[in-house]
DNA sequence: TTTTGCTTGATTGTCAGCAATCAGCAAACA
DNA sequence: TGTTTGCTGATTGCTGACAATCAAGCAAAA
């Protein structure tokens, strides 16, 4: 007999799949920030009710993904220059603390991992996958960050992530310079298997630098804080 | 005429008022950790429906204070020693990147209130009023942090603060040393109405580094993970 | 021409009831 | 006596229907 396997994974509640499936259409661009969003709509094309749909929401609100006017109207999140400016320099927090952490926990095991992980990303950049080569940018991230061991970071880790990815794909986002991503990272890596913590940590930091600054930039020049859509105050 | 106010936020929807209702209960101790929390029952008490009882537990559970076990229990979290790691390097964290911000943008005006609100702190000190203190404590950080004008890191930060209060609720956590406690943040203010970014960031994560090295220390030789009551993995 | 008040259709907020699931206990069995 | 199996009461998950609210359009008044 084959080892069985938990069913408790298929079992997902009825609402959290149904916010699985808003979320990644959200994340794939299908639904475009502004897109209001009708609860029943919803509850018919998911074939669940509109409460399971309602809980759904709430969910996606709670990640920012979708916001809601009461009693008007649910719609996809717009992300702005100060949007996207906050979400960088949240991130350069966070991987920043990850880093610090991750150079005090690593194990042999864990730095040949990495490598890996760094390996992946060299050469789908050096094929020109550069759709693959974000996804290996994140999980590398997330890889460092689960070296923390720090259940609290992982989530906000997660949620920032995905607020990134949320940002790119409304902007078209993309990263300028290939061979400095790069070599950016493996500074990063060598140092967390190091054990070099405030090296990790500073170097975590400044990955996200380019972006922040290229934002603040925009900030003070453009002053449009909202191109894209007006966030309920 | 007087100013009017919004009436919106008279009109909260039900669910969230619900959720404050049990929120200020667990955050006062009234429903300690472990306690089983029965929807039929809280919607009688609270007189709303199972369905809004539901969605404001959904809420507390984002928030980390109560936790659902599916088709079982819902129950009120509770903090262990590595949760409060967890929730002290974190909050160092999120602080620094707020005084770094805040040092960038300070205003006379904003210096003042600071060091009025540091002032409060004082007084509740010297006459023993440690209730408030901690209240007032918590208030000045929330200013720097608004300084930062940075809409995510607050809200991220009210989230991480609340834990705090809620594992200082459960433990009986209390500062030991209140002078200390004084100078530091008089420190703080004073690097963050300086201007130096630097400074006031490094200030603000050595803050709450008192208690995370106790809580390592803690860790290292206890071991006993979750002393309250084991989560549900 | 602009403002005000009303009506209406659509949408969200809330509720009460049925279905699915679980923990605990008692009977049956070895 | 210890273990398994089936039942039962209790609790959560989900649904459909009703109530509250809103925006939009139109007509009457200023």
């Amino acid at each position: 007999m084959t080892k069985l396997t938990s069913l408790k994974s298929e079992k997902r509640l009825l609402d959290r799949r149904a916010a699985d499936q808003i979320r990644s259409h959200i994340l794939e661009g299908v639904l475009p920030a502004g897109e209001r969003l009708l609860e029943t709509q919803l509850s018919e094309e998911l074939e669940v009710s509109r409460g399971t749909v309602r809980s759904a929401l709430a969910q996606l609100a709670n990640e920012g993904l979708v916001q809601q006017v009461a009693f008007t109207r649910w719609e996809v999140s717009g992300t702005s220059t100060v949007d996207a400016w906050e979400i960088y320099t949240l991130r350069g927090a966070l991987e920043g603390l990850g880093a610090r952490l991750a150079a005090a926990n690593v194990s042999e095991t864990d730095g040949m991992r990495l490598r890996a992980i760094a390996d992946d990303l060299l050469h789908a950049i050096r094929e020109g996958r550069f759709q693959d080569a974000t996804g290996i940018d994140f999980d590398l991230h997330a890889a460092i960050i689960e070296l923390a061991r720090h259940e609290r970071l992982a989530e906000q880790h997660r949620f920032i992530v995905q607020q990134v990815r949320f940002h790119m794909v409304q902007s078209g986002f993309l990263p300028n310079d290939y061979e400095e991503l790069i070599a950016e990272h493996k500074a990063l890596i060598e140092a967390v298997i190091a054990g070099d913590a405030d090296r990790a940590e500073k170097l975590a930091r400044n990955h996200n630098d380019a972006e922040v600054k290229l934002l603040a930039k925009l900030l003070k020049q453009g002053g449009s804080a909202k191109p894209i859509r007006e966030k309920a105050s």
